[in-house]
DNA sequence: TACTTATATGTTTACGTAAACATACTGGCT
DNA sequence: AGCCAGTATGTTTACGTAAACATATAAGTA
């Protein structure tokens, strides 16, 4: 008789249940025929003696796991939370758990996230954004999981993306606030400018204006992460400048919804005398006094999707390779453009 | 010879390195002696076959992990995405990772996803403030691991518990809307009241009334999740009534900003038709027009402070059962009340 | 009747790793 | 010279599970 102090196995269960281990095995995986007798003998037994699979065990043996690699930039943006909260929602109703870490924007951060991450041998692996390294892109070739990549969809992705244009979405705000009349621009970021998809909506952004023969005066980017503070601090400095612009273009709604609080504290008055702009559409914009103009985007359905895609029956992987899906985006005009 | 398209293993590497695969583990966990010249060798060799260390065998083998298990009521806060944040800091730093889901502030579910992750043999495991089954209890016990209890500290903690209290919230709430004169008080909630937290808060609120003759007209809760608009909507129902209250406390932030948003919308003044007060102190509310009566909770510092608690070298976890850090509050007085 | 098929269970083995237990070579010290 | 401690490696084994491969009984079919 075994008298162990760790935790209950398969084979505790078994000489409870007086069958073999295997018996075990299928009744806890529903496979295989088993009669009905010594299901519920089973079962019995592995809740008296409060058996718990041990899924190490089990991804070992069988050489795969219920679970999803999630590779975020930051959870300090309420935008990501809304991406997990739709990874998550898809991964658990498929009985997956995701897995996940932060790079905060950094691509070595990420090779060493990814590369920890895959140790777990999940079954898939969530990206942000289309841009790794050879090392990544390396990594994940070789461990064969399913990808899939979020937010963006300007480039092309290892397997499948599912996003938006942020060229597109940074093309449409300067359209919007070009026929507006605002021509002198200015721009502010954050994360010194590490943020990918902030960097392609500027792209699209500075190719308009330069296409319509308006002017970007200048490209502000703090070295902090965004904040609302840092968005009033940059705000301030921008419009203290000699050559001081009639618009400014923010990567992103907190810096500008700092940008709102400065001139609302200072009787700057949007539009007329300086025109502003975000990006996200957070929900708690329609709480401020003054509507900003923002490019709404689909957060919790691109992590949803993704979850889903990654939590799908194997299904055929090649006809998806490079493939994406455009969850497109909402330009919402406000009052402060 | 081996021709293997699996992936590569400590034999595969240790083949290429002419040595045994027990040096090729002791290379990369760092453990016994090795000499230089091995050391590298075996590391070149990894590199070049792209050798990705197997976690769940490592897991299975040395019976622990670097994983912790998560529970969260809900990701449609963001304070949970605070929280999130802080633990994923600090296990970050310990070479830990977060493993986790969503309760939807259920039991059952909180029961069920607790039983899943534990089956990942997870070193320590994060809940959501202090009552637990006696099945999650029960589950936790046996599977031996350590537990960090945050946002609540009104109760026996399993083990350490990081948080406040909530009671003490409500009551400070209650104390200083009182002490602006308001007598006639009306509560409104969400998740169909199963957010114990606030219910806590609410006890406190509702007794410190009751200490002071006040009287609670009503508990308005509704089944939704929190937000602004079902704030708003909840807001416009209360005031409506004959019997209208001139104050009126909400669970959060969220639902209180929609009030200001009603107020706002019908010229309802703030604090002299009605009186608002909410809880979180979320950033945002610095952006409102109207500045918010809430309490500020240390949330990153909560996640933070379990988290660290959780990858720390064993320490004597006996001589902290039971134990509460109480992070503290800050009520912050708006113009709201 | 013999022969398939469906049902129900058992036995053996391998998944990749690290703990436990060898083994062997150095150099310094008695 | 003999011995011990430190250094550097190897061999065997077990972690708990499920895949692969038996085996056995009952029921249906040619």
């Amino acid at each position: 008789m075994k008298t162990r102090n760790t935790r209950p196995t398969m084979d505790d269960v078994a000489e409870k249940a007086g069958v073999s281990q295997m018996t075990v095995s299928r009744v806890m995986n529903g496979k295989g025929y088993i009669s009905e007798e010594v299901r519920s003998r089973v079962r019995s037994a592995a809740a008296e003696i409060g058996y718990v699979q041990n899924r190490l065990a089990r991804g070992l043996r069988s050489e795969k796991t219920p679970l999803v690699a999630v590779v975020l930039p930051t959870l300090g943006n309420s935008v990501f939370n809304d991406v997990l909260s739709g990874i998550t929602d898809a991964l658990t109703q498929a009985g997956y758990r995701p897995v996940f870490g932060v790079t905060e924007y950094s691509e070595a951060k990420e090779d060493e996230l990814v590369r920890d991450l895959l140790s777990w041998r999940p079954s898939g692996i969530v990206l942000t954004g289309l841009e790794h390294s050879d090392v990544t892109r390396a990594a994940i070739a070789a461990a064969g999981v399913r990808v899939a990549e979020i937010m963006d969809i300007d480039g092309t992705p290892i397997s499948l993306a599912f996003g938006m244009s942020q060229i597109a979405a940074g093309h449409a705000t300067a359209k919007h606030m070009l026929a507006q009349g605002h021509r002198r621009f200015a721009y502010a970021g954050s994360h010194s400018g590490r943020d990918l998809r902030a960097g392609k909506r500027l792209e699209g952004f500075r190719r308009t204006l330069r296409d319509a023969g308006a002017t970007l005066l200048s490209e502000n980017i703090s070295p902090k992460p965004s904040s609302m503070m840092e968005g009033r601090r940059m705000t301030a400095e921008i419009l203290s400048r000699p050559d001081r612009p009639d618009a400014i273009y923010y990567s992103n709604d907190d810096l500008a919804t700092g940008g709102i609080m400065h001139c609302l504290s200072n009787g700057i008055r949007m539009p007329e005398d300086i025109a502003l702009a975000g990006f996200n559409g957070l929900p708690f914009l329609e709480a401020l006094p003054v509507g900003l103009t923002t490019v709404e985007t689909p957060r919790y359905e691109m992590g949803k999707q993704a979850g889903k895609f990654l939590s799908m029956p194997e299904t055929d992987l090649a006809e998806d390779a490079g493939r994406v899906v455009d969850l497109g985006f909402n330009l919402i005009a406000g009052q402060t453009c």
